[in-house]
Formats: C-alpha cells, sequence, structure tokens
DNA sequence: GATTAAATGCAACTCACTTGCAATTAGCTT
DNA sequence: AAGCTAATTGCAAGTGAGTTGCATTTAATC
C-alpha cells in the first residue's frame, strides 16, 4: 500500500502516517474536518492545509477515493482492498451505510452507446431515513 | 405551473417571473452564477442573492431540482413536465448531456431490504469524455 | 553527515452561499 | 383607486470549505 507513494515520488512523512492510520481506522466516508479533528485528538495534530494537501495527493495516487453528498464538503475513504460500492445516507441524522453493490455494468455501456461519451466513472448515492430517524 | 407558487403564498414577483423564464428556456440544469448572468444579458438584472433565494424556494415548492457533479457548485433544473432522469458530465470540457434513463426501481428495494432505511431519493451522474474532448 | 526535493505550517485569499436589515412591491381589501 | 401588509428585494457583511504563496522543516538519498 506505501508502494503507491513510494512509486509516486512522495514521502512517508509524520503527518502523512497519521492521516493514512485515520483512514485505515475508518471504514465509512470522512470529511478534511473530520482527519482534523481525529489527528488532534490522537494527539498527533496536523494543519488543517496539510490535511487538504494530502487529500488531494492520495487521491491523485489513487489511495483514497471522494464521496460526495452535497452537503457542501467532500469526504474520502479508503480504497486499498475494498471492492467498489456506494453508500447511503440519512436525512436526518446525516448518518452514512456502505451498499455494497452497483448495478451500473451494463447501464454503462447502454450510456456510452447513446450519448457518444466514453463513461469514465459514475456517482450513485442513495438518500433516506434510517431505522432510527424515521 | 404557476399555480405552485399561489398555493405556496409566494408572489410573482418581476424578478421571480425572469428567473422561472431562464428556466424554461434551458434544457440543462444550470448554476446559480450562470442564471445570474444569463438575467443580465437578458436586460433583466437580478441580483445574485435573489437569485440564491429563490432557487432555494422554487426547490422548495418542487418546480426545479437540483443535481450537482462535485464542482463546487450546485446546478438546477425545471421539473415541469420532465421525466426524472439523469445526467453525465465530460471531463474535458464540463458540457453536460440528459440520460433519460433510470435503472433505480428495482434496487431501491435492494437497498431497503438490505439497510433497514427508507429510500426517498438518489443521485446519479456519469463523467466520461464527450466525442469533441476523446 | 551533507544535500535537496518534497512537505509542512502559517497567513492571507477565493469562491459559493447565507444572513441581517432597511426599502420596495405584489396582491389583497375596502 | 388608494391603503395595507406580508413577501420580496438589494446591499453589505458574514460563513465555511477549500486554495495559494512563502519561508521553514524534514525524509530520503548521496
Amino acid at each position: 500500500m506505501l508502494d503507491s507513494l513510494k512509486a509516486g515520488g512522495k514521502k512517508l512523512t509524520k503527518p502523512r502516517r497519521a492521516i493514512l492510520k485515520i483512514f485505515q481506522e475508518s471504514a465509512l466516508p470522512i470529511t478534511a474536518a473530520e482527519v482534523h479533528e481525529r489527528l488532534k485528538r490522537a494527539h498527533r495534530t496536523v494543519d488543517l492545509v496539510t490535511v487538504y494537501r494530502n487529500l488531494a495527493m492520495l487521491k491523485e495516487l489513487g489511495m483514497i477515493e471522494s464521496v460526495g453528498f452535497h452537503e457542501g464538503q467532500m469526504r474520502y475513504e479508503v480504497r486499498h482492498g475494498r471492492q467498489h460500492h456506494h453508500h447511503i445516507q440519512c436525512r436526518g441524522c446525516g448518518r452514512i451505510a456502505d451498499l455494497m453493490l452497483c448495478p451500473l455494468k451494463k447501464l454503462t455501456e447502454v450510456v456510452e452507446r447513446r450519448t457518444r461519451f466514453v463513461v469514465d466513472s459514475h456517482a450513485l448515492e442513495f438518500f433516506g431515513w434510517c431505522p432510527e430517524c424515521r
């Protein structure tokens, strides 16, 4: 997993190591502010700007992925060892759950045929009410 | 269509009328800034804050819908008379095309069964390269 | 240990969007 | 047609996520 860093000519600094640890410990997508806060709680305080720069870089290297729920901020999750999936977010409490499914293999072909675009990715999120908020 | 306004106790002001006209003339989802700019070009200049407030209100009344491509801004499109659909955006030029399809009826049931959430909506966007940018 | 490119932290900035408030206006009511 | 009132508008100022410039620090290599 750290090979990707070396391959990209990136250093394994202390802040970066701490950020990666946060992601390894977090199953669900988290925001930059949440990463920042968790670092502080773990007495590994890192400047927020460093968090942002690392998120951009880790995404660039394909080590993390971004997910957006149109909350006015992005969320990120590790990619390592996890299969492609989607999410559902509760409109009440904001809680997010993984959906280990993706129904879009075939649809992608339909889209490519119809639009003459070459599809390179997609975003799919569900919204609703969780058992507690319902 | 304007009945929704009256039903909501809303007035049909000049700025509002102009904003609705912009949407009726625009097939694809546009940003607040684009609405604002088009109003200016049509010599119907309206303050940007008025645009934002109207977008919020029209969305509230279900007259327009928001779509996001994680560009750091939201887009909006009229709902009136149009069927539920999704979009694809070009990573090169940002161009958006409509996809008049939605494969998620059945999947929604699967999601509800698996997560015990009550699904109330979903967001699905494709990204890729259009014929010109490819 | 010396070298150096990458990375960090701080301060200042940008940009989408929101809020407070006084002035205006649409849509009644009489 | 004039008056009333709540809704709406524009302006100014604020918020919050994310970015940029730059001097200082640090990981990795020589």
